[in-house]
DNA sequence: ACTCACATGTAAAGAGTTACATGATTTT
DNA sequence: AAAATCATGTAACTCTTTACATGTGAGT
């Protein structure tokens, strides 16, 4: 499951331009997809050469040609093989956590800074998923939506309250390590 | 932050092998990083390339010989400007959840397999984490370990109940679905 | 003035994964 | 008899990221 097959993927709910794409990504599944212009173009350019979407490119006014891609039903077909073929992998990667998890060897307040900023991006992402509270309801043969935000959103919560709860300790713990090796 | 930083940092701990470091990276990172003997082995040939380890040959009877790594001074401080430079990412790249964000177009009970699947997975890193239960003891001056060790026990205990509690429900949904579409 | 939204793409570099290659010992 | 543990490494492949390249219009 690249991002590839992911775009085919976006284009089974409607047509979209490469542009309303990582809109989606970014709205819809941040918080377990990312997925760039780089990544995202070279991928559309690809499935059409291979018939699996089709394009209609709409004139702008004062703006670059739009390109509306649609799903073939052979594009369809292979998302859905895609689908059954993909493994269930769930990776994370966090250079916070790295970094928590050395925090003896960073300054205190450093500490202090990378644990509110990580709690601020989370706060973001829950602005953002947010707007799909009615999930249900607008996408009700997508019952897959809803479950993926409500997952993001306990998630995100979960995350953000254990380090509302024990961010300042690890930041004591820091400290007070600190003027033990001071002393 | 990549593998050769991390190797660096393990062996701010403790002394080690590339075997031993990728036991180490299963036990105590798991949950928010992962890598490969493939990463591992290229990446301490680096280092003591660019003289931030050092290494100690061990012959061994009928295995081969063990390479033993120990962190240099100069090693010591490339990690902790490495440290204050890294960004504090944090990326989730999950295709169980993309799975789940297309249930509707999956067999319900292989919607069931995956999260059933999933939640096996989770438990086994929970036990792996238990063995780390101690960590506040074991470790009075990396505090950060416990702290993410208790953080990861947190997220996977918010994502198992998820599951325990929800993952009926979507394959619920997608039967109906499925049923609406036959008849 | 500056930043955000709209809109598409390329190219090089960087990084990690997978598969290959080898092989004895211990546990189940 | 099979699987896991111990132990090291290479090479090809795949994929993504980052930086570049270009430009208008609207909002703050």
């Amino acid at each position: 499951m690249d991002v590839k097959h992911l775009c085919l993927g976006v284009l089974t709910i409607k047509d979209a331009t490469g542009y309303d794409i990582k809109k989606f990504f970014e709205r819809g599944f941040r918080h377990f997809f990312v997925a760039g212009y780089g990544s995202i173009y070279p991928a559309l350019a690809e499935l059409h050469k291979e018939g699996l979407v089709e394009c209609r490119e709409m004139a702008q006014d004062k703006l670059p040609d739009k390109k509306v891609y649609s799903i073939t039903s052979a594009g369809r077909a292979a998302f859905e093989t895609a689908l059954l073929g993909t493994e269930p992998r769930h990776k994370v990667r966090s250079e916070f956590l790295v970094l928590m998890y050395f925090a003896h060897m960073l300054p205190p307040e450093h500490v202090g800074l990378l644990i509110s900023k990580r709690m601020q991006e989370m706060e973001k992402m829950l602005d953002g998923l947010e707007q799909y509270s009615d999930a249900r309801e607008s996408f009700p043969d997508h019952p897959g939506i809803a479950f993926t935000v409500e997952f993001g959103q306990t998630m995100l919560a979960a995350a953000h309250t254990f380090l509302k709860e024990h961010g300042g300790d690890l930041q004591t713990s820091v400290s007070a390590l600190d003027h033990k090796v001071a002393s």
